[in-house]
DNA sequence: CTGTTAGCGCTTTCAC
DNA sequence: GTGAAAGCGCTAACAG
């Protein structure tokens, strides 16, 4: 922003119109006589003229940029969603601010802090905990939550069915002639966890499969977690022939596992959450439960948009199905 | 934005001060008696008062954000990028605006233009492609180039040394055997494929490496470029025992050939760019070539806050040095 | 249809 | 140390 860009006052000036004028024929304003408006866009392509968005947004109080607030970014999970995200706010209008929360609380706060006084019309969040009192930071900021859900503070969700998705597969893995499946499950803490987790229970108890507390493990959702305790399973006297893991991260960590134990795992049979590019390539696995996630990414961009536009519809939790992918 | 917004003039009414002293203290001026300043931070606390940064913006001149432009956003590499690149920067109180430029070059342009409206103080730009004439839109806007440069646009970039890094793979094949070396190249428009190219070309000369043509094939930085190359490259009579792959993604086209074939390459030696987390899973993988890619972004984004910051010194670009990961 | 005018909320001379 | 006042560049009543 140099000093001598030009303002309207300039174009007004060269075009022998006043400021007002420029601004309508800027915003489409059809009350222009045809000849001013052209005459005025001749100007502004002549010396070249940009709006100074800054100015407009403090005028008019809507800087049509809205904030995504992610534990990270470097993550095809989540960059998927911010991929749907920017995709569907580009096409009307909005930029989107790019901010991680590096899984911590303070953070997180910090962040929204800095997005209110950005004067964001509105923010996409995918909550690092289910805490989130601080949420409220946001008051009257339409805010979407993505992923996960939070207490202490209802606003628009969108998420995977994750009990209906864990409890597909679990149907499934008995269709193929499972009896047993061990289950690694992500931080009980985040919602999806323990949804994840009460999908493959339910779906035990319903199809009489052999719920065995040993072969049920809790970890979090990182490739570290996953190597760990599918160590611990495998290398336990009654290792179960199938193994639901919770996520891609865990499921890296336990494939990695897998290759380095350098053993065979004949019949060992993998059903995993999360369809990312690589997932089909890991060892022993049998069945995908894929989550649409730039579509997540779209939906929540959709009704984060209609907030803004001042839907005044209560406030809506969308479910969005997932797919099963049957590798063998 | 509510209504119902404090903005420093009912603050500066609630503490009995002006507006001036109210801005003073925001800004740590040390010129305000102790106790003032202790009162107005009070009533800042009290009312819950919120800069508001468009004005401030408005009033400055600058708005610490920076735009990043990237083809897309959804893999990896790129995402390494800008999160080293975000990392830095709000350590430095900047945010950054993400903006996917699709490898289109018009999208690129009116991204570059919004940026510009926007007034950011600066942009990090990983370009499309080698054109680059739209660049010349940020005038005096800071720019830093990232893992690619552009013909007709000078500016500050940060790259891998890949002609170093192809050529060190090369030797290491060599040590390792290899009598012949095929090579799976990415679109020659853009620097670094030529790059990579050069490389291997010049080390295969050195060390006396036949260079046979119909091994050396091309096609772009895609997954599916890399299905077909190495499909064509294994059903060919000639095929070598190394192959050298230009990036992940066709190591990834190239890997889903490799299984999906059903058949076995016994002494097949794949070596590849990019240290991705799964890419030492893939098949017959020998070698890799790592980028440091999130010191890549923070470089980039230091280069970026010194031209903000106004060092005057001469445009650089700097090549970091990649790392070899051998596997067997 | 067009111009005049009054700010949006903040910072910043320039006086005192 | 502090305040008064002038804008940053734009839009939106309100007149005409």
């Amino acid at each position: 922003m140099s000093k001598k860009d030009i303002t309207v006052k300039e174009v007004a000036r060269r075009a022998g119109v006043s400021t007002a004028t420029i601004s309508r024929v800027l915003n489409g304003d059809s009350k222009v006589r045809p000849e001013t408006a052209a005459r005025v866009k001749e100007v502004i392509k002549e010396c070249g003229y940009r709006v100074n968005r800054t100015a407009r947004s403090l005028k008019t109080r809507k800087t049509y940029t809205v904030g995504i607030v992610a534990p990270e970014f470097k993550n095809d999970f989540f960059m998927s969603i911010v991929t749907g995200v920017e995709e569907t706010l580009k096409n009307h209008g909005y930029s989107v601010i790019l901010c991680s929360s590096h899984e911590s609380r303070e953070e997180e706060k910090n962040r929204l802090r800095l997005l209110k006084e950005k004067n964001v019309d509105g923010a996409i969040i995918i909550p690092g905990s289910s805490r989130g009192e601080h949420f409220s930071l946001m008051e009257d900021t339409p805010v979407v939550l993505v992923d996960r859900l939070v207490e202490g503070f209802t606003s628009d969700a969108v998420l995977s069915d994750n009990f209906q998705g864990s409890y597909d597969a679990v149907r499934q893995a008995v269709d193929m002639g499972a009896r047993a499946i061990g289950f690694l499950g992500g931080d009980k803490d985040l919602t999806s966890a323990r949804e994840r987790f009460e999908g493959y229970a339910q779906a035990c108890r319903d199809l009489g499969v052999a719920f065995n507390e040993e072969t049920v493990l809790f970890g979090d959702y990182h490739e570290d977690s996953g190597y760990r305790l599918m160590k611990q399973l495998m290398e336990s006297d009654g290792a179960p022939d199938y193994v639901f893991i919770s996520n891609y991260f865990m499921h890296v960590g336990a494939a990695r596992y897998l290759l380095e134990s350098g053993r065979d795992f004949p019949g060992l049979h993998v059903l995993s959450f999360d369809d990312l590019p690589l997932a089909a390539f890991f060892p022993c696995i049998s069945l995908i439960i894929a989550q649409p996630m730039e579509e997540i990414g779209r939906k929540a961009a959709d009704l984060l948009l209609k907030r803004i536009d001042g839907s005044t519809e209560k406030r809506q939790t969308f479910r969005l199905p997932t797919s099963m992918r049957i590798l063998n």
